[in-house]
DNA sequence: TCCTTCGATGACAGCATCTGTTGTCATCGA
DNA sequence: TCGATGACAACAGATGCTGTCATCGAAGGA
């Protein structure tokens, strides 16, 4: 019999969730999370750095991007290698449920939405000499992972909205658009 | 003869700069900076809501590019009125110099790198707004912002590198640059 | 000249986040 | 059986940030 439950790290994660939705982020104290979770604020801090953390910890589509990238085929354009893997992340990870609740979370909250932000940084910075193994200069692999980043997040806008198309097709049609945005069409008159 | 030095406000982002270039963000505290610029703890949270803001005080930037949007020509396209905003920007506003100095600072303080993302995109934030205004459906308007911060991210940090090229210069080569990433040019066997 | 009002600031108290340190108990392996 | 390790609690403390009230000087009118 163990002196301790276990998975104390999930316990708070789950916590923490719950209590963020029902009294807001600001209005939740580290302590009524371990409280909640059967320890002490102290040891929540033993698993995360900081009280925003317990909603971000694990990097695992990180590490899965940075793989698909680096698997990738070599024939393959930078951008279309990005986008590969990110048409085939979202749906890997995250059931939809979980991820709808934390992305209501974050977005209730400026500091919670800040550190998703510095989290979406991090990934590019990871992704940049991911690129650079391909043989993409830094710089230029930095901004073709910043416009992957803009075509993914308007992709999975629309994944998010309309249930019924896959990501890898919504990542592709935004591509498109992008075409379209950069060189735009002949405009005929009326 | 006032009762008090003029500018308290300007004292405190002077003083807190040059703390943080000295001993770094994390390692001093906002009563340092009160003190170096002749004030209380208590009266550096009656200029700044928190310690990171002292650094990012004002949105001129904003205003400046939201003004140069809803003003730009109704026959260009989103994304070209972006980029002439943009061009035209960081010139006006920071003398290179301080921008180095705040730019090291950021750099070096990963609460302060966290602040400066969050900032552009509020800078974000009210630009797909004007573009609204301009026509631009929501979704859309999101979609090309984040592609006009990507090539200006890109061409700013070559304006640092390379100080005798224009900034417009280097946004319409970036621009032109973006074109060749999506649509890459016919590859030949050598 | 006196008085009133007003705005900027100081003084102080208090809560929350986050850290360092130490002690305690189970578990594991020799 | 014993020492090492790991997981946690307990305590103390620095710092960020907020609420509240007193204070001082300036500006303006009577």
């Amino acid at each position: 019999m163990p002196r301790w439950e276990s998975d104390a790290q999930g316990r708070l994660e789950r916590a923490a969730l719950e209590l963020f939705e029902k009294h807001g982020f600001e209005r939740t104290s580290v302590a009524q999370i371990a409280r909640a979770a059967g320890l002490t604020e102290r040891s929540f801090y033993r698993y995360f750095p900081d009280k925003r953390e317990v909603l971000f910890a694990g990097n695992e589509l990180e590490a899965y991007l940075v793989a698909e990238v680096e698997a990738a085929d070599p024939d393959r354009t930078p951008l279309e290698a990005l986008l590969a893997a990110v048409g085939t992340a979202d749906e890997i990870f995250h059931p939809r449920e979980t991820l709808l609740r934390r992305t209501a979370v974050i977005a209730a909250s400026p500091a919670l939405a800040e550190r998703d932000l510095n989290k979406l940084a991090d990934i590019a910075d990871a992704l940049v000499p991911a690129l650079g193994r391909r043989g993409v200069e830094p710089g230029k692999a930095r901004f073709v992972v910043d416009v992957a980043i803009a075509i993914s997040r308007r992709a999975t806008s629309r994944w998010l909205a309309e249930q019924d198309a896959t990501l890898s097709e919504l990542v592709a049609q935004t591509a498109a658009e992008l075409c379209e945005t950069v060189t735009p069409p002949v405009r005929t008159v009326r």
